[in-house]
DNA sequence: CTCAAAACATAACAATTGTCATATTTTAAT
DNA sequence: ATTAAAATATGACAATTGTTATGTTTTGAG
């Protein structure tokens, strides 16, 4: 359903919430190795993120990455939207022209109500939100389980 | 979600469902035309599903494929496993090494009901209960819309 | 002011997926 | 038997996606 692309992305700008603010900035080496993704490939999705002004970013000697306050208040939605884009979600199941509920294709309501839910829970909830859920009841992000957690 | 190649399979089936049996037998030229799908393609994705008896076809002068009443027991998981395989279903949906309960990742509890529930669905219809439904109700499974239903 | 650490930019490469073309085999009709 | 219509098999080609490599620019530290 997403991409390679779009789950390392989401993980490393959630990574990015729970670990950073302004004045602690982190490289593309720390978060990939954490996360445990192709460094070069996450730092080019990490670019792309930035010309969103998705995460923030210093270039130079202690420079790196990092989410604001505002960067935390935008949505998975925003990051699928980035790198992804949408048509996955709003196009036919079946691939047909077109989805709508007068002219249903065979597993129409099967698929959308819970594509309806995804996309809510995508697009209402902050990026904040999530982390805050997150550390609070420890779910993971990183491959190597809760180890992300444990500072 | 699924592929292209995926899609066009379930569609040729339900198609095959709809319009074929034992006696009456359908090209893949008509097949490719009537859901408007690259004939080509749709040929080597039908004889991938023949090799698994999930459609039945003769050679020769009036051949063609079909569904016999054993091929319409099977279910829309069959053909996914058939052609895509079943690991978009089974991985987390952000790309973690396992997905299940104990160790959730931040949107597994989203995900996973509605990947539930859609694999119930999938799994547990027959092909022959969905053509049932899409027959009484008038579903589309071609792009040119409701054409296909009007014979 | 110089240097090195980082992001940034570009492009080469590889793997997967989707598409098309060609040739072979089977089978019914004549 | 011959022929033509179909499935079948194989492989070439294109497009997308994922991955890696190389070089440039910015910027803080000494
Ligand atoms: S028409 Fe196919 S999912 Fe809506
Ligand atoms: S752990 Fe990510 S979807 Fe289950």
């Amino acid at each position: 359903m997403l991409s390679n692309a779009c789950q390392y992305a989401i993980r490393s700008i959630l990574y990015l919430s729970i670990h950073s603010n302004e004045t602690k900035k982190i490289g593309v080496k720390v978060i990939a190795d954490e996360l445990e993704t192709p460094q070069p490939f996450l730092a080019k999705l990490l670019q792309q993120l930035a010309k969103k002004k998705l995460v923030s970013s210093i270039k130079g000697p202690h420079g790196g990455f990092y989410l604001t306050k505002k960067n935390n208040e935008n949505s998975l939605w925003d990051i699928v939207t980035c790198i992804d884009g949408t048509d996955k979600f709003d196009n036919c199941f079946l691939g047909l022209a077109t989805c709508d509920d007068k002219n249903p294709c065979p597993v129409h309501f099967i698929v959308v109500p819970f594509k309806q839910k995804l996309l809510n829970d995508f697009r209402d909830k902050t990026i904040a939100q999530f982390t805050k859920e997150i550390t609070l009841s420890g779910r993971v992000i990183s491959l190597k389980d809760f180890n992300a957690l444990k500072d």
